[in-house]
RNA sequence: GCGAAAGUGGCGGAAUUGGCAGACGCGCCAGACUUAGGAUCUGGUCCCGCAAGGGGUGGGGGUUCGAGUCCCCCCUUUCGCACCA
């Protein structure tokens, strides 16, 4: 009788309809509220995946869910199309990378309209075109004028694979975020850098406005950050009376400085080998130092190793003499490259101490009157100062306080904070990104090019050998230029800008993509900004989202915006792995959302997306489950489609307020409005989607049982379309084709995401007789029936009285009854 | 080591504020139907027990009439940071 489900048909219908009508595409309108839902733009690599299809599968739930809702939706979606893997490609086969990129970038989008995502692709941006990415440049500018943007030579992780720069935040575990096994090494070289460190604070302050932004993301940023309150202290080098400033956040234990350690690579320690009596062991012992620190970083190897220097150092709190080391785990790049070693109340200078036989002298007592043992371990906490010349017997806090006045006083010192985070390293010895908009001149350095010459384009023509520096510095054309300052013979710089850049603001462009006279139009992201929901993976919570964050605050400080946070709400998604691990090649563990498409359809593949763990939870792909949601769908369409004949001229609006509603009708429309009620309020809420799909299937099951009813006429047809009508409307959220296929079957003319979202009606959902379970001394022993509005009285009779609780009370002293309404009755009985 | 999250049937998971543990689905078992399908439908499925009943949410203790949920101790897993002075 009637046809089988048939997605592929289904679905390519009516997303061609949706196409047609522009059902998705959004326009600034000030009368209606606006409602941003942005979810993480893709890298084109080549194929759509699962990660993918999730992140936009619970985006355009979101979406589908506000536009119901009336709201004006914003929705869109663009490319991450620089970066190293489409030149990788380039290399390997001879061609260029923006070939690989715009293949890819059709073939994706293919495959994303394949799975109706509902995006407005008349917003559609490419971050590799120079209508993008000269605002990369653009934006280069004004930072660079604003001293934002510098060059310096400087000590970078370099990548042997990528054959480029990583900034800080691309080094995981000593190794390349690409290459998980590649170790990074160090080198030297003139960087371009973005000056973050200055943002630092606004950073962490604002992040006070992120209150919608869940604690552990906040947390990462916060650690990564880095801030640290402390005191700089002038040590002063014996013989030559040089300062050697250090950093600590513990001063209070200065008397208890036994040593002062400096980082192998310390400015001061040449000079040292210098002047050394005995140069040659000292250049050695640096050496060893060196390559031993170097190695413990890589190793995760935390073996202290140290050499003394010969020189000392005096304290300028007690007068005291110390001996100068180097040490292995003092770090160049925080603080200042030396700290004071206080075995008794730091850890590591304690280990460091203990295994060269430095005193370890105790200078903190507990502040409660025990006594801390420091033979075994330091006492790190706060306390009293003990042996502490004029400071003694003051608290920690005061001693801090007071011994950094002192330091200022002096001269020898001042209070500071420190900061962990390092400047953004952009420069990237590559082709496939943005060119830095910089010329080299001889006689005026380094010179930015003149806004009007942007933007500044990458040639075309490139060998692309996968050896040595940019492909960029072999193109003669591109190098030579004029300065723009004296007209004189120059040369362009050849690195390209971290791709990271590109996403630091894509997100603004969606609300006007082709403007082409400012990289954002004012008012248009007056009207749409903030992003009210941004959805992506988990891996981005410091890199993305910081780079984000920092470009958004520059962005208010050049005026372009007048707000401090551009992200209201974030929701990290989990990640979707196979066999416990996350889905790659080389694991042979990748499920291709395309082969799951022509197989089950794209309503199938979302629903079994949102179904199989909550959101923000890992989905662990199942070959086996995804068969569940992929019948529900078929009894779905058969629930309606048995009936949508007869139903399809019955008016739903009609039935139920003229009339009584019969028990089997009652029943039906409470289980609906239940359902209704647990997806609102989920969908505002907590978007545990895998509950939803739950409640109705639910309610699918109701309306099954409930055939025999229906057919017979003991529901009449406008309650039963009544139901049948909120249930596709729901489903209308998770699988919008089959949904808008039932709907049109149901004799409606518009999609479903042109109806209103339905209210649910709390009477109708409401039970009218609950069952209550009764204990006994704790334990289940039976069920009573009773009204909703029952007294407490009257539970108490009835479960007093039921059968099977009876038993359990009779003979005993009822010393207690708790009646908890709607939930239980607890007797206790003696 | 520090910080965070989590641990529930054979599996994915449900139980939002302390109140019927295991919703929904997968798998499995039994049956129906058949034009033998990538079917579909019906019933069953936490464990022990014929039953009455008993046990059960990583382990141990506690608070409570009542604990998966709260408190203390321990174990395991995942993630993040990892010599930041």
């Amino acid at each position: 009788m009637d046809a089988q489900y048939d997605p592929q048909q289904i679905e390519l219908k009516w997303q061609k309809r949706w196409e047609e009508a522009h059902l998705f595409d959004a326009d600034p309108d000030p009368s209606r509220q606006k409602y941003y839902v942005l979810e993480m733009l893709p890298y084109p690599s080549g194929d759509i995946h699962m990660g993918h299809v999730r992140n936009y599968t619970l985006g355009d739930a979101l979406a589908r869910y506000k536009w119901m809702r009336g709201f004006n939706v914003l929705h869109p979606i663009g490319w991450d199309a620089f970066g190293l893997p489409a030149e990788n490609a380039a290399i390997k086969h001879q061609r260029h990378p923006s070939e690989f990129t715009f293949s890819f970038i059709d073939r994706m989008r293919g495959q994303l309209k394949r799975l109706g995502f509902s995006y407005d692709w008349q917003r559609e941006i490419a971050t590799c075109v120079p209508e993008y990415y000269r605002w990369n440049q653009w934006f280069f500018l004004r930072m660079y004028e604003r001293g934002l943007a510098y060059r310096k030579k400087s000590r970078v992780n370099w990548c042997p694979q990528c054959e480029t720069v990583l900034a800080n935040e691309q080094v995981v575990d000593g190794c390349c975020w690409r290459h998980e096994d590649t170790r990074v090494i160090e080198r030297e070289l003139e960087q371009w850098f973005l000056r973050i460190t200055a943002y630092a604070e606004r950073l962490l302050d604002d992040m006070k406005e992120l209150v919608r932004w869940p604690e552990r993301v906040l947390t990462m940023q916060q650690n990564w950050i880095g801030k640290s309150e402390g005191t700089f202290v002038d040590f002063t080098l014996e013989g030559s009376g040089e300062p050697i400033r250090v950093f600590t956040t513990r001063v209070d234990t200065i008397f208890g400085c036994s040593a002062l350690l400096l980082a192998p690579g310390h400015p001061l320690v040449e000079r040292l080998i210098a002047s050394s009596p005995s140069s040659q062991e000292l250049r050695a012992d640096v050496e060893r130092i060196k390559t031993s620190a170097v190695e413990a970083r890589a190793e995760m190897n935390l073996e202290k190793q140290g050499a003394f220097t010969g020189f000392a150092a005096r304290n300028p709190y007690s007068g005291e003499k110390v001996p100068v080391w180097l040490a292995n785990f003092v770090l160049m790049e925080y603080g200042t490259g030396a700290v004071m070693a206080v075995p008794a109340h730091d850890q590591r200078d304690f280990e460091f101490c203990k295994q060269y036989g430095l005193p370890i002298p105790q200078v903190i007592a507990p502040s409660d009157g025990e006594s801390a043992d420091v033979t075994n371990a330091a006492f790190v906490e706060h306390g009293t100062l003990v042996n502490s010349g004029p400071y003694t017997g003051l608290t920690s806090e005061e001693a801090i306080d007071q011994m950094t006045r002192e330091a200022e006083a002096k001269g020898f010192g001042k209070g500071t904070v420190q900061y962990r985070i390092r400047d953004w390293g952009i420069s990237r010895q590559r082709y496939w990104g943005t060119p830095i908009p910089i010329v080299y001149c001889e006689k005026c350095g380094a010179v930015p090019v003149p806004e009007s010459d942007l933007p500044v384009v990458l040639p075309a023509n490139v060998k692309f050998t996968g050896r040595g520096a940019s492909p960029l510095a072999e193109v003669a054309e591109f190098v030579s230029t004029q300065c723009p300052k004296c007209g004189g013979p120059a040369r362009r710089e050849t690195d390209t800008m971290d791709t990271f850049v590109d996403s630091s603001w894509y997100f603004y462009r969606y609300t006007d993509p082709k403007i082409s006279t400012a990289p954002v139009n004012l008012s248009a992201v007056q009207y749409w900004f903030p992003v009210d929901q941004y959805i992506g993976g988990i891996e981005h919570a410091i890199l993305h989202l910081i780079y984000m964050r920092f470009f958004t605050k520059v962005m208010q400080d050049i005026r372009l915006v007048d707000f401090r946070e551009p992200v209201a709400r974030l929701f990290p998604q989990g990640m979707v792995i196979k066999d416990g691990a996350k889905m790659s090649k080389s694991k042979g563990n990748v499920v291709d959302p395309n082969q799951m498409c022509e197989r089950y359809g794209a309503d199938t593949v979302r629903l079994y997306m949102l179904f199989a763990a909550p959101a923000e939870r890992d989905l662990d792909w199942s070959d086996a489950g995804i068969e569940g949601p992929a019948r529900f769908l078929g009894r779905f369409h058969r629930l309606v489609m048995s009936h949508a004949g007869r139903l399809k001229s019955v008016n739903s609006a009609s039935g139920s307020g003229s009339s009584p509603l019969n028990s089997a009708e009652r029943r039906l429309l409470r289980k609906t409005h239940q359902t209704l009620q647990h997806v609102t309020e989920d969908l505002e809420g907590r978007w545990h989607f895998n509950t939803d799909v739950a409640m109705m299937m639910e309610l699918a099951n109701e309306l099954g049982d409930l055939e025999a009813v229906v057919e017979t006429g003991g529901i009449r047809p406008e309650v039963h379309k009544k139901s049948l009508e909120y249930l596709v409307l729901m489903m209308s959220l998770f699988t919008p084709h089959l949904a808008d296929e039932l709907w049109e079957a149901l004799g409606h003319h518009e999609p479903a995401l042109r109806a209103p979202w339905p209210d649910y009606d709390a009477a109708l959902a409401a039970e009218e007789e609950i069952e209550l379970p009764v204990q006994v001394n704790g334990k289940l022993r039976g069920r009573i029936r009773v009204a909703p509005e029952a007294s407490e009285e009257e539970i108490r009779k009835t479960a007093e009285s039921d059968e099977k609780v009876a038993p359990h009370v009779d003979g005993k002293r009822v010393v207690k009854v708790i009646v908890v309404p709607g939930k239980l009755v607890s007797i206790v009985a003696k």
